[in-house]
DNA sequence: GACTCAATTATGTCTATACATAAAGTTATT
DNA sequence: AATAACTTTATGTATAGACATAATTGAGTC
């Protein structure tokens, strides 16, 4: 036999595909199946785990392995570092702090983070290049108790976007895609007529502790276009 | 003692966090850990390859593990099926076919799917709605090899949306978020403004065999936005 | 029928052991 | 020096066996 878990885990694939296994109903349980194909159990168990963690089956204890109704299928975004976004097109990156200061940050963003009113925050402001070119503009605000180090940073250097992501390794949060029409801000730094439809970022990082790390809104240049694999 | 993988996965990403382990240094091999853990080094393995899969650990074999320089955090995001998109919040869910032929698919389409010239191909248009307002307008490009049965579903009875997702599962394909401008035949649809920015997905799907299935192109209603959990 | 409690069962996990494999390091050969 | 061949090493994977755990099933009771 001499099967790997590799080889279970396509037949078992092939076998959703071809509709031998049907949405919605019980596999073979571990045990019968590692007897089908010549191995162990645990060999079986490692290739179901992998289709149910990639959303092909769900699997419950006693209630057995059954093919998921409609295989919710989950598309995959590496999270974008800019300068990595723009060097994989081949251009040469470059920023710009446009503003950075110790600002108060209005009601409702605070809420949305869970602030309280006296957190201290920093806000930035950073148009990054591509060959020159605008490629996005970024309104970040930062909680400075979650970022020790932050003020000092020499964002000039490193940009906001590495420097966080090196020094300040976040673990969870969320990130919302929209469209906005360009404002006279955005029109201006990059380079395009206001009410520009532009792709917008907003996204959300929490360290460990559920305390808010950072609040960071990105405006694209137009046309942008973010790829997801599934 | 008496580990679980998961209490060493906890354990070793709070030795990320606080830097215990330095991002691109290397940890201590599987057999070190074991012993200090107390456990087997298939449990330390079960641990440090889920944080590998995750993006925290970089493994390769004889080089070590070590902990990743940028930790390439990836996002998720269930694909959307817009019937339970629009449940979800409490709304109503229906959809109306605004056009449907066997028309022939542009060139510039037909070669990004890999299709030959006499590829039969039906074309679909769709309005879905929440509680009866305008939600999304769906522009779909069908393959029918890839969709036997699809000719002759009754699109009116189940959404085109649902009825591929039931009956042509896909395995791979990509998923492209832009933002555009509406047009006159969206603005009309939609029931918003030419011009308004509109969130835009344009996705493909492809069977097992890398034939394509599907090309869909959906223009959501203004302020739409697409969340994915980190 | 409605409820409680125990038996059953499929998955989840841990262990010890073994061998496979990739890649780095070392030595021998040209 | 460059190259080839061997050794070493850390991860990758397979196995049999055991026990843990969640959830269904069924028996017994009210």
């Amino acid at each position: 036999m001499a099967q790997s878990w590799q080889d279970i885990h396509k037949e078992a694939l092939r076998r959703i595909h071809s509709r031998e296994w049907a949405p919605d109903t019980l596999i073979p349980n571990e045990a019968d199946l590692a007897e089908e194909f010549g191995c162990s159990r645990a060999t079986v168990n490692r290739a179901l785990r992998a289709l149910a963690e990639a959303g092909w089956l769900e699997r419950r204890r006693k209630a057995g392995t059954r093919v998921a109704r409609a295989p919710q299928r989950r598309a995959q975004l590496a999270i974008p570092l800019l300068r990595e976004e723009i060097e994989a097109r081949g251009q040469r990156f470059a920023h710009r702090i446009l503003s950075r200061s110790r600002s108060k940050m209005p009601s409702p963003l605070r809420a949305a983070l869970g602030l309280s009113d006296d957190a201290p925050v920093e806000r930035v402001q950073t148009l990054y290049l591509a060959d020159g070119h605008p490629f996005a503009l970024e309104d970040r605000w930062v909680h400075l108790s979650a970022a020790p180090g932050f003020e000092t940073a020499e964002l000039e250097k490193t940009s906001p976007n590495e420097w966080l992501v090196q020094h300040a390794p976040f673990s969870h949060g969320t990130l919302d895609y929209s469209a906005a029409p360009a404002g006279d801000f955005e029109a201006e730094q990059l380079g395009c007529a206001p009410g520009t439809a532009l792709l917008c970022m907003q996204r959300s990082t929490f360290g460990p502790g559920d305390h808010a790390a950072t609040l960071v809104t990105t405006h694209f240049a137009p046309n942008h276009r973010v790829r997801l694999e599934i």
